[in-house]
Order: C-alpha cells, then sequence, then structure tokens
RNA sequence: GGAGAAGUACCCAAGUGGCUGAAGGGGCUCCCCUGCUAAGGGAGUAGGUCGUGUAAGCGGCGCGAGGGUUCAAAUCCCUCCUUCUCCGCCA
C-alpha cells in the first residue's frame, strides 16, 4: 500500500511511476476525489461529534443538580441522529478508497530497468561455467523416472496433475537440500529458523499483497477463509504484523522451511512436465525485517545469500534486474535469480529476491521506533528464496548426470546424503 | 465438539450508564539515601491513530473486533475472534 500523504501531495509523480509498469490503472483517477470527500465528511462529522460531547456533558451536570435537561437531550438527539448518516456515508467512502489504495502496485526503485516483460529484464552478472555433455543429456523428469527418485504418475493417480512424489535418492535428496540451506542460512548467514503455518487468514494474505488482486492464484479453505500459502513469505511477514518492533533489533532474519502452495492458474500447458510448475512445492525462504536507509544494501545481501546456495552447489546461473513490466505487484525492485536448466537449454527461475520497501509493511502495519521516544516507522520488508527446492533437485539432477544414468552428488551437499558419491550406483 | 471464565494502556490490574483517557501497582525517567550490590524515600511519565494548523496547539476516535440501545456506553444488549479451565475426541 503507499502513502496516502504521498499520493495526495505528489499525484503527478506517483502516476508517471506507476505507469512505467504498464499496467492498468483506471482506478487511480478515483483517489483524489475520495480523499477529499473522506476529509469533507470527517470534519463534518468530527464537528458535530464535538457539539454532542459538550452538550452531554452539561446534561450530565444538569442531572446530578437535579435540574431540567429536556430542551438539549431534544438537541442532541437531532445531532445524533445526523452524525449517524454522515458516518454511515464516511464508512463506505473509506470502505472504496481502502480497495482503491489495495489495488495499487508499489512504486517502482528508481534503479528498476524499464520495460514491457521479460524481455527487457537486464542481466546483472552471470556465475558458473555451462556444462556441456559429450553424451545424450536427459531431463531430470527421465532421470528421476529410470533412478526411482520421482513419481508422476501415481501423484496423478492419488491427487490429480502437477503433484509429485519423491521417492527414494529423491525424498532423500529434497531433505538433504532443506537441511543444507537452512543450516547454510542460519549458522553462516545469521538467520533465525521458522517453521511457519502452512495455512494463513485473510487479513494475513491482504498484509503481504496477494490479496485482493490475486486470490485466484491461491488455495482457500472455504470452512474458515483460509489460505494455503503461496510461500512462507506470508506467515513469516505476518509474523510481526500489528506490531511496533524495537530499532535497536533491525534487521531481523528469518529463514522459513515450509512447503507452498499455487493453482497456477493462467499457467495451463506451461511447464507440464517435471518438478518446474507443481500445484505444491518446498521452499527455504529468507525474510528481512530493516531499517529503510539500508533497504537497497539489504537487498543485494539477501541477494547473495540466495547466490551462495547455488555456488556452493557448483550450479551456474544468472541474476536478472527486473524490468517495470515484470516486477510483480509488490515489489520496489526485484533480482530473480535463474539456473542453468539442460533440459531447457536455459535459465530457469529458481529464486526471486524483492525488497518491498514499505509496501507490506504499510498493509500488515509493522513499524519499529529508533528509541523508546522516537515516533513509529515503517519498517523495509524484503524476502528471497534460498532456494526454491523442486527447482534445485531438477537442477542438480541435470547439471550432475553422469553418461551412465548416474547422478554425481555435488560436494558441499554429501555430508547431508549418507557421505555418497552418487545417486544411482 | 460441549460447558464455564476472561480479554482495559509496555506488563499486572480497579472500574456496572454522565465529574473515567481511565484508580492502584510494576516498569521507565530524574532526584535523595547508600562504600558496592540489594533494599528504601521523593518527584515525574501514560499509548496509538485520524482530521485541522507553518507551528505551539485544538478537535475526533479508542477499554479484543463489529453492530445495537441511549441525549450520553469501558459499563446494558447482540454477533464474532482470541485466551484459560473442565469434559469429549485425537496425531
Amino acid at each position: 500500500m503507499l502513502d496516502v500523504k504521498r499520493l495526495r501531495n505528489d499525484f503527478e509523480e506517483v502516476k508517471r511511476k506507476l505507469q512505467k509498469r504498464g499496467e492498468n490503472l483506471g482506478d487511480l483517477e478515483k483517489f483524489e476525489d475520495l480523499d477529499k470527500k473522506r476529509r469533507t465528511l470527517i470534519q463534518e462529522t468530527e464537528e458535530l461529534k464535538q457539539r454532542r460531547n459538550q452538550v452531554s456533558q452539561e446534561v450530565a451536570q444538569l442531572k446530578r443538580e437535579k435540574k431540567d435537561a429536556d430542551h438539549l437531550i431534544q438537541e442532541t438527539k437531532e445531532v445524533s441522529q445526523k452524525i449517524k448518516e454522515i458516518d454511515t456515508e464516511l464508512k463506505e467512502t473509506e470502505e472504496t478508497l481502502q480497495q482503491l489504495l489495495l489495488s495499487i502496485p508499489n512504486i517502482p526503485h528508481d534503479s528498476v530497468p524499464v520495460g514491457e516483460d521479460e524481455e527487457d529484464n537486464e542481466e546483472a552478472r552471470k556465475w558458473g561455467d555451462i556444462p556441456v555433455f559429450p553424451f545424450e543429456a536427459k531431463a531430470h523428469w527421465e532421470l528421476g523416472t529410470d533412478l526411482g527418485m520421482l513419481e508422476f504418475e501415481k501423484a496423478s493417480k492419488v491427487t490429480g496433475s502437477r503433484f509429485v512424489f519423491y521417492k527414494g535418492a529423491g525424498a532423500r535428496l529434497e531433505r538433504a537440500l532443506i537441511n543444507f540451506m537452512m543450516e547454510l542460512h542460519a549458522e553462516e548467514h545469521g538467520y533465525e529458523e521458522m517453521i511457519p503455518p502452512y495455512m494463513v487468514n485473510r487479513t494475513s494474505m491482504t498484509g503481504t499483497g496477494q490479496l485482493p488482486k490475486f486470490e485466484e492464484d491461491a488455495f482457500g479453505i472455504r470452512e474458515e477463509d483460509y489460505f494455503l500459502i503461496p510461500t512462507a513469505e506470508v506467515p513469516v511477514t505476518n509474523f510481526h504484523r500489528d506490531e511496533i518492533v524495537d530499532g535497536t533489533s533491525l534487521p531481523i532474519a528469518y529463514v522459513a522451511y515450509s512447503a507452498c502452495f499455487r493453482s497456477e492458474a493462467g499457467s495451463a500447458g506451461r511447464d507440464t512436465r517435471g518438478l518446474i510448475r507443481q500445484h505444491q512445492f518446498n521452499k527455504v525462504e529468507l525474510v528481512r525485517f530493516v531499517k529503510p536507509e539500508d533497504s537497497y544494501d539489504e537487498l543485494e545481501k539477501i541477494t547473495g545469500h540466495a547466490e551462495k546456495v547455488l555456488q556452493l552447489l557448483k550450479l551456474p546461473y544468472r541474476v536478472m534486474n527486473m524490468c517495470t513490466g515484470d516486477l510483480g505487484f509488490t515489489a520496489a525492485k526485484k533480482y530473480d535469480i535463474e539456473v542453468w536448466l539442460p533440459s531447457y537449454n536455459d535459465y530457469k527461475e529458481i529464486s526471486s529476491c524483492s525488497n518491498f520497501e514499505d509496501f507490506q509493511a504499510r498493509r500488515a502495519n509493522i513499524r519499529f521506533k529508533r528509541d523508546s521516544k522516537a515516533k513509529a516507522e515503517h519498517v523495509h520488508t524484503l524476502n528471497g528464496s534460498g532456494l526454491a527446492l523442486g527447482r534445485t533437485v531438477a537442477a542438480i539432477m541435470e547439471n550432475y548426470q553422469v553418461e551412465d544414468g548416474t547422478i554425481r552428488i555435488p560436494d558441499a551437499l554429501r555430508p547431508y546424503m549418507g557421505n555418497k558419491e552418487f545417486i544411482g550406483k
């Protein structure tokens, strides 16, 4: 959510920046009228309330003196009626304004390249060498089936499309990666570990920006009005919702493991094979709550933490600075880390690291005080995948495959895999 | 799931219709006392948000949330949420 005061005082500037996103901002123009109407109604009702309060005092005084107060009571009756009418209109206006504010995306940072779609994303850096196979390389879904690591058809039977069973070495690999990543971030990068609830309420989904605009992307639990989390970002960021944290405790950093659930509405036909696009996948997520002046340094830091995982696993990747048209609703700036995937003969997103500035903090009402006497300010929030596990498994399987159909285990992962050297031998 | 009880400021807690933005503790800040620590004495401090104003300020809201009754609600009524206790069920 944007700062109402900024929107009020700097409307054209904000609008100009939002237009870089190339989104339809149809309702934005209604802001000024709604804002003005709201403030007029507030002034009207408050004036009447002040009057009512004064008269109530007088009535109380008269009653105590056992005097007659009927004429004052009559007057206040009418005033109260009027207040009720104005308050009803005010409430409707505020509701409309709130919905409008919740539907406005974040303002892109000045360092974000202007562009329409993924074609215009800029490569920030590249790491590692793309493997060359002197044999016909297999895709991970082939390897997974051949080696008994992944069962797609069983999952289709048991649940439906876009689900998978990890089995044997596949399950072990996934679990090893969870431990590897959690320990790296907790012990080397200073994050506190978390395992969050996998369902959250509507307020939490609104707090991080999944709602109200993107309800069709989430799986909902109707009876409770809960949602399956699409990422641990939602519960972990909302962990501090409606709180004022001590400024000296910033930055607060959590690393959370969770399953993630996405309906993938609108992705029919995309990435239909393998682990790349599932309705349920595991992810280790990094979340940081920081002071506003630090948030862009922090974005570099969190991106580095995610990159470190790929470096230790020796998987080639590149970092993309997402353009204005590909930023997503909530981010002010975002880096996607893309891992090399031989089956795609291309890089594929494996982590997304975003600075939301105060966009989520306003929605979720997360603030801090620099000291006990200071005024509360909104924190800046950031998160980054560190990493998406399914895609990491796919990347390891494909990049580390050997001609005999087995998979070499990356050195860094061997302690977590019973010190084995290969899968399939 | 059933039955009870409770939700008041940073924490504990008093308060059943008007003089309560809210007693009293604790905490916190300052001072005194004290060789140090502990303890003691005194004074002070009460949040947040919205509107308005250059500002000091003024005003509205606020006692879990939302409605209602009333001239007037922390206080009465209704709905919901959360926590606790007991029972049931259960990994």
